[in-house]
RNA sequence: GGCCCGGUGGUCAAGCGGUUAAGACACCGCCCUUUCACGGCGGUAACACGAGUUCGAUUCUCGUCCGGGUCACCA
């Protein structure tokens, strides 16, 4: 008969502690009724990816709508897949994002009551969790090797076992004797700590989940590692004893840990906690440009999987929040038409209805959501963020707003407010090139005109137009004097006259002011072209319309 | 391969036994209009397939197919 309180003891020979002095430690919060406590968890691996930014949203939007709490876990139990900076990564990635955290780890150390909020400065309650489980006989150590748990692997795939893994017969170590165990101790074996499941494969168990609702599986019965051979947990013990201490709610993660969700209810069971509250989140896919097909977002590979990529690109932080929201509950957009000033935690956010399948990042409908997004911004706003996006990315274009406020705040205002905003920005690295125009050494001359616009009349026009602007027109004024040289050149004034008799025309006021339009910004598109020439001043105009005019003289 | 999750227009998606199968983005057309954009109006376009249950299936069940995930001392 084996001693399992022996063998916790000579195991954990430090461990004083009992789960029951955890549990006075971090008693159940006291909050109100339906409030959530729910946390985001990353491991310090990397940058903050557009996935976790997914979760974390998801994270975020629950605990506030139902006044509850999120908090900041750091998943750090794997030190050879740690980066150096990878908590700073991910805490600068969610406060671009506006993301904040009522406990956790911050940039200035930890708070909030239920600390640590690192693993690997939790080792101790994990140890005295293992402990326990080992004393009341749920959790064995195990010495295979390497190579052993490989050969296991080879027998099982011989054996044609439908269910890899250690467990049942292959469980080598499962029954060992309480002398075997004291002297591969002695020896300074290295050793796991495994669950001892008592699953049974033809047992099903059905679980809950908030967005996909009932779902079964077969039993765990693997006899999953809990705490590595250093001593440090794997996710899955470290998730049962975190979010059981930390008292969360309701835990949020991606359908990859989907599979793994019968062992973790075994170690809630095994450890006798209450299971929590389970949301899986979809991923988000995008197309392989190779294959054609869909696949998962990949870090590797796109990148646009950063959440950096955005801020690089100009992005606002609000439009790609704002699009990731409408990827997890798809009414976010209804909501947002009805209350489009209203703050983003007043949206009723609701689990049940986070979308299940993998979304396919739609780079198309973020600049949608971006361009509307701009387009409600004030003149100051977006000289402010534009600026603030070339400091770090176009030091030039920086210094060439600061240079000229006004005059960028004027074209930055152009057709801006009111109620027919434009809607062509989707990031502010678009503004330079948008406005190109407007600045000399920026701008590239382009004297291409519609096929039917004859360039005689071109330079016709130019030489007419120079002799009556004035900057000091307002916009009736202006638009006056461009009909007014219509006529003399054989260009109809009046749409109306020109519909309704084209054949006695050149053309029409439109074809009129396109050629003033391509003479002075090169395109023949642009925002208002009155205030354009008033914000260029009288000196730019002449000399593009002069240049222009001779231009259409010579061919 | 085993297990798991999915499968409604090009994309994101409402739907939850009886609907002319919403809406948004994209696309096309028209209107408005000095261009573009905005806005307005309209249009093209979907229930993967096969059985079953039912008076009736997009909706329920089963199978097939397709996509994704997962099978570590990684998370």
């Amino acid at each position: 008969m084996t001693d399992c309180a022996k063998i916790a003891e000579l195991l954990f020979p430090h461990i004083q502690k009992t789960p029951a002095d955890l549990e006075a430690q971090y008693p159940p919060r006291q909050l109100p009724e339906g409030a959530r406590v729910t946390r985001f968890s990353p491991s310090p691996t990397g940058y903050l990816h557009i996935g976790g930014l997914f979760g974390a949203l998801a994270d975020y939007m629950t605990a506030r709508q139902s006044g509850g709490v999120v908090y900041l876990r750091i998943e750090d139990t794997d030190k050879k897949r740690e980066i150096g900076d990878g908590v700073a990564a991910i805490l600068d990635g969610l406060e671009a994002f506006g993301i904040t955290f009522d406990e956790g780890v911050t940039k200035d150390g930890e708070k909030g009551a239920y600390c640590p909020y690192t693993q690997s400065a939790r080792v101790e309650i994990y140890q005295i969790m293992a402990k326990d489980l080992v004393r009341r006989g749920l959790a064995y150590p195990c010495f295979c090797t390497a190579e052993e748990l490989a050969e296991l692997r080879d027998r099982q795939e011989r054996e044609g076992a439908l269910l890899r893994g250690y467990f049942g017969k292959y469980a080598k170590c499962r029954d060992l004797s309480d002398e075997e165990i004291e002297a591969n101790l002695k020896a300074g074996k290295p050793y796991v700590l495994r669950l001892r499941s008592d699953g049974d494969e033809a047992r099903r168990i059905v679980i809950e989940d908030m967005a996909r609702g009932k779902l079964e599986m077969p039993e765990n019965i693997i006899d999953e590692v809990l705490l590595k051979s250093d001593g440090v947990p794997t996710y899955h013990f470290a998730h049962i004893c975190d979010d059981h201490f930390m008292r969360t709610t309701h835990v949020i993660r991606g359908e990859e840990w989907l599979p793994s969700l019968p062992k973790h209810i075994a170690l809630f069971r095994a450890c006798g906690f209450r299971v929590p509250k389970y949301a899986h989140t979809p991923q988000i896919m995008k197309i392989d440009e190779e294959t054609g097909g869909k696949r998962k977002i990949s870090k590797r590979k796109d990148p646009e999987a950063a959440v950096s990529h955005f801020a690089e690109e100009g992005y606002p932080a609000e439009s790609v929040k704002e699009y990731l929201l409408t990827l997890l509950n798809s009414n976010f957009e209804d909501w947002r038409r009805a209350n489009p000033t209203a703050q983003l935690t007043a949206f009723p956010f609701n689990l049940k209805k986070l979308s299940v399948s993998g979304a396919l990042f739609d780079m198309v409908k973020l600049r949608d959501v971006s361009k509307l997004c701009i387009s409600r911004m004030t003149a100051e706003a977006v000289y402010e963020r534009t600026l603030a996006w070339a400091k770090t990315y176009d030091e030039a274009f920086a210094r060439r707003l600061e240079a000229d406020r006004e005059k960028a705040l004027g074209m930055l205002a152009l057709d801006r407010g009111g109620k027919k905003p434009r809607k062509d920005l989707a990031a502010f690295s678009e503004v330079k090139p948008y406005f190109s125009y407007m600045y000399d050494d920026l701008y590239k001359a382009d004297y291409t005109l519609p096929e039917h616009i004859d360039p005689r009349d071109a330079a016709a026009i130019l030489e007419q137009y120079v002799t009556v602007w004035s900057p000091e027109d307002d916009k009736d004024t202006w638009f006056a004097k461009v009909k007014s040289i219509c006529a003399p050149l054989g260009f109809a004034p009046e749409m109306r006259d020109w519909k309704a008799d084209p054949a006695s025309y050149k053309g029409n006021v439109s074809d009129v002011s396109t050629v003033i339009r391509v003479a002075v910004t090169g395109r023949t598109n642009t925002p208002d072209l009155c205030t354009i020439l008033r914000l260029l001043g009288r000196e730019t105009v002449h000399a593009r319309l002069a240049s222009a005019a001779a231009y259409y003289k010579s061919i």
